[in-house]
RNA sequence: GGGCCUGUAGCUCAGUUGGUUAGAGCGCACCCCUGAUAAGGGUGAGGUCACCGGUUCGAAUCCAGUCAGGCCCA
């Protein structure tokens, strides 16, 4: 055997004596495969009930889901909310409290009942509908939206879990179930006993075709051709609008002044009740074709030109601020409009006598027109609001079919508006009022159905007045804004501004929709007209819905509906009411009552009151004026209190040049190839690490850094995992630091090892991450686990102990207390990662434990180990990074390469390192030798080159010597393979 | 057009009540290891703090405006 063959023996069998790492923890996570198979394993153990009961004594966190819409697949939106909700329901349930998590669906509304109509009409089963009556044909598209919610619920809730994302899935709310209907109509009820409710007509887009209410979402654009009007109406009182320009004496004109106004709708002008100017314009009285008039002064040239005057003459200006107040004549309705033929609601608060009046109004611009806007409260949504604020009559002289009341003159009257157009221009022509008139096209909105234009017409709705007294006491929007000043915490806190400004701009809140998907508003009507609605019959038919659901009302009569409701007993039942002449009204509620409703479904009625106020409501930034204001409000109303403790809001996901993602603009995302590209505890992990608070851009690159990130992670534990293989740790159910089995117990640490500064450091650790946790810090909380791991565990000690744990005789103490450190380090940080990485630190803790029988999710936080190490550590520390800077320098010179080449002698002016264990200097500096000096000021390298290397262990070590087999070895190595 | 918010290395973000040379991580460059190996370690180079004024002894930080972007309204 030649020399070189021995000292290759040689070699084989030293590396065969070392403990090197050995795992089942695979380097490649394959999220892809095993993320499913861990759902199914916690299914298995039905972990959500599993955990729910063993915190059920626990202090309680209460957490409410919003609710989505039930309607198409979730997007990267939904992905950010779930996962962050999702995070703070484990963090609780981790830091040992009792958190649930129902998820919930927003199930009824347009969108979804749009979608029927669609899909009802490209199957040609929309013209058999027709045939059927009114409440048949509700139920058919009922059932169809309710088929669809169902499915969508069914995608979503598969969606959402495959994010791991630990709910009651089981279990889910929806806007749809009876009971939750019913529990929607007790608040209603609330509302309506505190006086609030109230019936009035608003202008919404009406279809002449089909008679009836559109939304935005059934408009569709198309050019048409109309006629648009120049209209003089002429001032009331001549001598006030000269003295509002300032005119006196001999410079005032002996005629009459007009207000010029400009319309596109000249049906509309029999319904004008006020003209608006904005108060900050200027405006001129000009002459102009023989006439005075007047108009906003940057409009005077472009208007007389455009009707081909022979030129105008300015005689004087004003503000509009001095217009407000004055009087006109309309040119045709004399004294004004016959109100006593309008329904009562139109008169809800109106001072009639107030009409024919100028007004203000910030919405007048200067783009279009005269500066003077022609305002009808029943034919507009700017109009209607300037004649509610003004309190002028909703006058609106069109019926349903599109044709004019009796309210009119009776060459107009019955007369379809749109033929009117052009007699109206005419008459004005020929009464001299008509200063221009031309044709144009404009984009128009159209039924979609129909494909026919629709008008503005002033329906019946209802509202919560949000300016009404509650119970005589304060209002809705002032209890509101009480409560945001101070009652509620918001994350980020510029939330409360938000929030406030909306509350202080928001108008009446119209409950009513006129559709078919949704909860009917359980009012009936007596023959009459009068209405019946008091808090005993809303809470009678809520109970018949909890029974029967609300597709009740659309297959029951009004007396079966009301089977719960004793009139006599109802002091505010409409006088000698007799149910069965009743019939059944077919608005339905906006959407948002129904979520915003949700705290009393979900939460208060569930848990008997115990869950109300919930301490945390978390959407994104949208929800400010949604979900948040519109549980707000209702709640307040019912309860007196906010539903909620504390709002916590996140931003809109953006691309990588900030901005909005959308499918349209090719720029989106997909969730579920997120998912298959990178698995969901990559995307978890992206979604912790990014500051929610604002705008976050995504991009597939922030998946791929993520997915860095996380293997580094992984790494790690699989690291301190190879070196447990030989390692028995103490009986489950006791802390490895109680010192059974193999481990090492706490106590028995040496305070200047390197295991006892690493536990200390994971203390450190787990408070801030548990602290980070607790303030929605997610991002903190990921940036020091993966400081911990990449630094302090990866760089430092870990880099530090491999040559013990590779090379110590596998029993040697110094080796078990390290491995004792080991478990202890994995099982602490897997349950710190659980929240962010429920997947993988679920294996890793499996593992751990070698048993397919343990879940780190039904485990809690390790506070703290409370080892205690040596106050010199962070000395160690500074020493370290000064000694590496050193070798640095000394590598680049190209002296020494290889670390373990080289030894480092540290200043050690103070003393303060000659209680640290040389080797374990050494170790953590990487090099073969640590030595002392009291006067040095600086780390110095020395050459080991030339001194002898142990063939185990490379380091060179002064006890390196020939071994009786021929090897190079230090004492340590020696002792390690059985030589002396 | 209005309300709320954002703008700091190539990227994602820290940066306390204004106060030394503006910090991390990723990425990048160079090097080491080959006994964590589709791994691991070391060192280093990157910034007119969006722009323009102002307050101040002193501004990333406070104020006014401009530009760009987001959410919600109109």
């Amino acid at each position: 055997m030649s020399q070189s063959s021995t000292e290759q023996d040689r070699k084989a069998v030293y590396k065969k004596s070392l403990n090197l790492p050995k795992t089942a923890f695979p380097m490649k996570a394959n999220l892809v495969q095993n993320e499913p198979a861990s759902l199914k394993r916690w299914d298995a153990l039905s972990l959500y009930d599993t955990v729910q009961s063993a915190r059920q004594d626990s202090d309680r966190f209460v957490f409410h889901d919003g609710p989505p819409y039930a309607n198409g697949s979730i997007h990267l939106g939904h992905m950010l909310n779930k996962c962050l909700k999702d995070f703070v329901v484990r963090t609780r349930l981790m830091a040992g409290k009792s958190c649930r998590f129902v998820p919930g669906w927003d199930c009824h509304g347009l969108p979804i009942e749009h979608k029927v109509m669609q899909e009802l009409s490209e199957s040609g089963k929309l013209a058999k509908l027709s045939e059927l009556s009114e409440d048949n044909r509700r139920m058919a598209i009922r059932r169809e939206c309710q088929k669809y919610a169902q499915k969508y619920i069914k995608h979503q809730s598969a969606q959402m879990q495959r994010l791991l994302t630990l709910g009651d899935y089981a279990n889910p709310y929806m806007t749809m179930d009876p009971n939750y209907e019913g529990a929607v109509l007790e608040v209603f009820a609330g509302l309506v006993a505190k006086s609030v409710v109230y019936r009035r007509l608003k202008a919404v887009h009406w279809s002449v075709d089909n008679e009836t209410a559109l939304a935005d979402a059934e408009l569709e654009y198309y050019d048409r051709e109309d006629i648009s009007v120049f209209v003089d109406f002429e001032a009331d009182d001549a001598e006030k609008v000269y003295d509002a320009f300032g005119l006196k004496g001999d410079n005032r004109p002996y005629q009459r002044p007009c207000f010029m106004i400009w319309t596109t709708t000249p049906w509309t002008l029999p319904a004008n009740l006020a003209i608006a100017v904005n108060p900050r314009f200027e405006y001129a009285l000009v002459r102009v074709d023989g006439n005075i008039t007047v108009l906003a002064s940057a409009l005077a040239e472009k208007v007389t030109k455009q009707a081909k005057s022979d030129g105008f003459e300015t005689l004087a200006t004003t503000t509009g601020e001095k217009l407000l107040g004055l009087r006109y004549r309309h040119p045709f309705m004399g004294a004004g409009p016959d109100f006593s033929t309008q329904p009562a609601a139109a008169m809800v608060g109106a001072e009639p006598e107030g009409i024919f009046r100028v007004v203000g109004a910030e919405y007048v611009t200067l783009e279009d027109g005269t500066g003077l806007v022609h305002t009808a409260p029943g034919h507009g949504a700017d109009d209607n609001a300037t004649g509610v604020r003004e309190h002028l009559p909703i006058y609106c002289p069109v019926t349903a079919n599109g044709a004019y009341d009796n309210s009119v003159p009776e060459w107009l009257r019955g007369k379809n508006i749109w033929k009117a157009n052009t007699e109206i221009a005419e008459h004005l022509r020929s009464s001299g009022h008509l200063f221009h008139d031309y044709k144009f096209m404009h984009s128009y909105p159209h039924d979609w159905r129909g494909k026919t234009p629709v008008i503005f017409r002033a329906t019946e709705q209802w509202f919560i007045g949000v300016d009404e007294p509650v119970d005589g006491g304060d209002t809705l929007r002032a209890m509101a804004l009480e409560k945001t000043a101070s009652g509620v915490k918001f994350v980020p806190e510029w939330g409360r501004n938000r929030m406030r400004g909306m509350l202080e701009s928001r108008p009446d809140w119209c409950i009513s929709r006129q559709r078919a998907w949704g909860l009917p508003i359980p009012a009936f009507y007596t023959p009459d007209g009068k209405v019946l609605l008091t808090e005993a019959s809303v809470r009678a038919v809520a109970k018949g819905f909890r029974e029967k659901g609300s597709d009740s009302w659309f297959t029951e009569s009004a007396q079966s509906l009301l089977r719960h409701y004793e009139p006599k007993k109802d002091d505010h039942a409409p006088r000698g009411l007799d149910v069965k002449s009743l019939t059944k009204g077919h608005d339905i509620f906006d959407v948002w009552f129904e979520s915003g409703s949700s705290w009393n479904a979900v939460m208060r009625e569930r848990s008997g009151g115990r869950d109300y106020p919930i301490d945390l409501y978390l959407e994104g930034s949208d929800q400010h004026r949604g979900w948040f204001q519109l549980s707000l409000l209702p709640a307040l109303g019912v309860t007196g209190r906010p539903p909620y403790r504390t709002l916590l809001t996140h931003g809109f996901i953006v691309d990588k040049d900030g901005h909005k993602m959308s499918k349209s603009l090719g720029n989106a995302l997909d969730v579920d190839e997120l998912v298959k590209e990178f698995g969901a505890d990559v995307c978890r992990w992206w979604i912790a690490s990014i500051s929610y608070e604002n705008d976050i851009k995504a991009d597939l690159s922030y998946f791929k850094t993520a997915g860095e990130a996380y293997r580094k992670v992984r790494n790690t534990l699989r690291f301190m995992l190879s070196n447990l293989d030989d390692f028995v740790p103490s009986p489950p159910g006791k802390d490895c630091g109680s010192g059974e089995g193999m481990c090492v117990a706490f106590s028995d640490y040496p305070t200047a090892s390197i295991d006892a500064w690493v536990l200390k450091e994971f203390d450190r650790l787990s408070q801030r991450v548990r602290e980070a946790f607790e303030k929605y810090h997610f991002r903190a909380a990921t940036e020091h686990l993966y400081n911990f791991c990449n630094d302090t565990l990866s760089a430092v000690y870990l880099a530090a102990v491999k040559d013990r744990l590779y090379c110590d005789k596998p029993d040697s103490a110094r080796r078990r207390r390290t491995q004792s450190t080991l478990w202890d380090l994995t099982d602490g940080l897997c349950r710190l990662l659980a929240p962010v990485l429920p997947h993988t630190a679920d294996e890793a803790y499996r593992a751990l434990h070698r048993s397919e029988e343990v879940c780190v999710h039904t485990t809690t936080f390790i506070e703290k180990f409370g080892v205690k190490a040596e106050g010199g550590w962070p000395k160690v520390m500074e020493a370290r990074e000064a000694a590496l800077k050193a070798l640095e320098e000394v590598r680049a010179s190209g002296v020494i390469e290889n670390p373990l080449d080289a030894g480092i002698t540290l200043p050690d002016p103070d003393h303060e390192l000659r209680d640290f264990d040389p080797c374990d200097l050494a170790d953590l500096l990487g090099v073969s030798r640590v030595s002392l000096d009291p006067k040095a000021d600086a780390p110095s390298v020395q050459d080991l080159r030339n001194e002898p290397r142990c063939e185990r262990s490379w380091k060179r070590d002064t006890t390196v010597r020939v071994r009786s087999d021929g090897g190079m070895l230090s004492d340590r190595d020696a002792e390690a393979v059985g030589l002396a």
